[in-house]
DNA sequence: CAGTGGTCTAGACCACTGG
DNA sequence: CAGTGGTCTAGACCACTGG
């Protein structure tokens, strides 16, 4: 497969944006200097610059330069993580506490409780099967998400919402009262196998929270993903 | 302001797409064609190509050529019509009934409430701008929607997802009792020259309805539209 | 002002589709 | 096979930002 130049530089860009090379704000080197240090043209600088921008990781000034998009939340690791990026960008801080740790017969079961600055905002659930379960600790999934703990590259998570009202057990972890309005929102994410990893269980106390989907309204490819349902009745 | 060749030649395109002049399926005149034609290079119709592309209206196949992609359904309507779609799909009748139909100082205000096979599942308000509602009757509003009413291009909408308590309102005209849980969306509704013409909120019984996302864990641009985020408290 | 990105040209070679 | 889109080059001129 021949290699294409523009694909490469633009992933060699986005690594160094990952790792924090170039961390948000950061004013990239010249299209010039770029071309010059890749030996392509100008163009295929641009191309892969391009590339970057579609997905949102870069933008650019005219007669200013390219820099890293900073606040705009690029995060892959879905909703959950999307709040934990709002509260460190807003100077809060995000904790998880373990609820429950332990294995039933297929899978290991955790709960815990996400907080911004001492207040809890989500009650999670998380399925994961038994044998990748295995080799993690309940250190473990209080300080990072099942995403960064298991060797799996996920390609897309469905997720279901619903409104529920809480129950005793998310009025004492969530504290909230008995009956009042919750987001419930239940998660399946999918490795790039097709196989469906992870199963989990996110409870939001509605005063606190609110989704956001966009809908554009031309051509169908990208307006599917998002769709209210019916339930069966 | 100066004129770009690639945007002109992207609008001129889009214009014989929509007009007619180009079909779904049809194949365009070659690149090199078209920058014989437009007298520019064959980098700046290619240019105005991805522009199409990005917008979904063109589509390309190496060693073939570029066409007008088959209309992928005018879905455009969003999710409430998707419930619609979906109700004739299973053969049940959708039914809009209105509620209360009138101006205040700059607004037509609708209220209706949706029915599938008699039974009610969402209340929705409607908030239209004066000038635009005062063609529209009763009865209009009662047979078609919004969308399919104002002499407006809608270039996207945005949704804020949330949950609630059902009012008195919600219990009588929905048949639910006060207190049960309710999905609360509020749709705001861009048109192409980027106005805010629409805003609506659609209220739904939390035990007939549910929203689906589905989150790419890949790149940003797909992703970035859907996300929970926490409420100002 | 020197330097930047935005647009554009006129070429080139290649991989791929269809007949 | 001739023709197509996909990638890429080495230039060019311009509008724009900052100092």
């Amino acid at each position: 497969m021949r290699e294409i130049r523009y694909r490469t530089i633009a992933a060699d860009l986005r690594r160094q944006i990952v790792d924090g090379d170039l961390a948000p704000g950061a004013v990239l080197p010249s299209e010039a200097e770029l071309a010059g240090s890749y030996d392509v043209s100008r163009v295929t600088v641009r191309k892969a610059l391009e590339v970057l921008r579609d997905d949102g990781v870069v933008a650019s000034r005219q007669g200013y330069g390219w820099f890293v998009e900073g606040d705009t939340v690029r995060q892959s690791l879905g909703a959950l993580s999307t709040i934990e990026g709002q509260l460190t960008d807003q100077g809060r801080v995000p904790e998880r506490r373990v609820v429950s740790f332990g294995f039933d017969r297929e899978h290991l079961v955790v709960v815990r409780v996400n907080l911004a600055d001492g207040l809890p905002f989500a009650l999670v659930t998380v399925w994961c099967p038994a044998d990748l379960g295995s080799s993690l600790s309940r250190d473990d999934v209080e300080s990072a998400t099942f995403y960064e703990l298991l060797p799996v590259d996920f390609d897309h998570a469905t997720q279901t919402i619903g409104a529920a009202l809480a129950d005793d057990r998310d009025a004492e972890l969530l504290e909230v009262p008995v009956g009042s309005p919750m987001l419930v929102v239940e998660r399946r994410s999918v490795s790039t196998d097709g196989v469906e990893v992870l199963r989990s269980e996110h409870r939001f106390p509605a005063h606190l929270t609110e989704f956001v989907v966009d809908l554009p309204f031309q051509e169908g490819a990208e307006l599917s993903p998002a769709g209210l349902r019916l339930v069966q009745s």
